[in-house]
DNA sequence: GAATATATACGAATTGTTTCGTATTAAGCA
DNA sequence: TGCTTAATACGAAACAATTCGTATATATTC
């Protein structure tokens, strides 16, 4: 069953990687999570904005809870790889004029790839081939 | 000499990208280039938003204009790769957690490459591990 | 040279996201 | 039981990006 693009903003991002590192949480866990590793010159998120933001997720069906208890449970609905691929896609058109290829040799290209890394590519450049 | 990111919004990336690929323009062109290539269900971008946008961009410094003429004349102040980089940066932190290789890999994964695609990758694997 | 077309300038409305203050309620505990 | 702590709910402020209306100036054309 498809669904429509899934496209979370940078906010519900940060919250949503939270949840898909470490599973079902409260409000408070995952916003101490993203308090406790701040870049520097960074200001904390109060609890009541990462609330808010978790409700409206909450709302637009990106996150399910579990309210039997007073506090809220939250997990993720969605799944990490699909939002990947989702916001890859949306990525690739926007700053790469849709070539998947051309951002692949970019970052291939710009990155220090270790030989592990490049060892894993060709493997699965050996599988696309023989296709 | 370092400059600061360059993160241009989605709306001045589109402006930016008829900016690179035809050249320095003005508002009209670069308006009626966005509207000639409009997806289904779109509604067209109006002259004066278009106006708006390069106005602010030349402001940021994203663009520069030639006001000798009655008809400014847009060019582009930044390089297409400088800003597909640092772009790239941000995207793979905040989606792939930093992970350059798993953005390659699901792009890789998830594209249908064609044989010659893939030959250029490989290619370029090459050329990175004989470094 | 008057009417029309087209350009810039720019304030403000609109829309979307994030942040915050505060009310309310439930738990925990002295 | 009453006090303190901690949770949700929610409206609204603050910000940011985009869109638009309109004033004004400059070309163009008849």
């Amino acid at each position: 069953m498809a669904r429509q693009p899934i496209k979370p903003t940078d906010s519900e991002l940060q919250i949503l990687n939270v949840l898909w590192a470490n599973g079902p949480q409260t409000v408070r866990q995952v916003n101490d999570d993203i308090n406790s590793k701040l870049a520097p010159e960074t200001k904390e998120t109060g609890y009541t904005t990462t609330l808010k933001l978790m409700q409206i997720m909450a709302d637009k069906g990106l996150v399910t809870r579990d309210t039997s208890q007073r506090t809220h449970i939250y997990k993720s609905d969605i799944s990490e790889s699909d939002t990947q691929q989702n916001l890859l896609e949306t990525f690739v058109n926007t700053t790469f004029k849709g070539s998947a290829m051309s951002l692949v040799m970019q970052a291939l290209g710009n990155h220090k790839a270790s030989k592990e890394e490049l060892d894993q590519i060709k493997q699965l450049i050996n599988k696309l081939e023989n296709q």
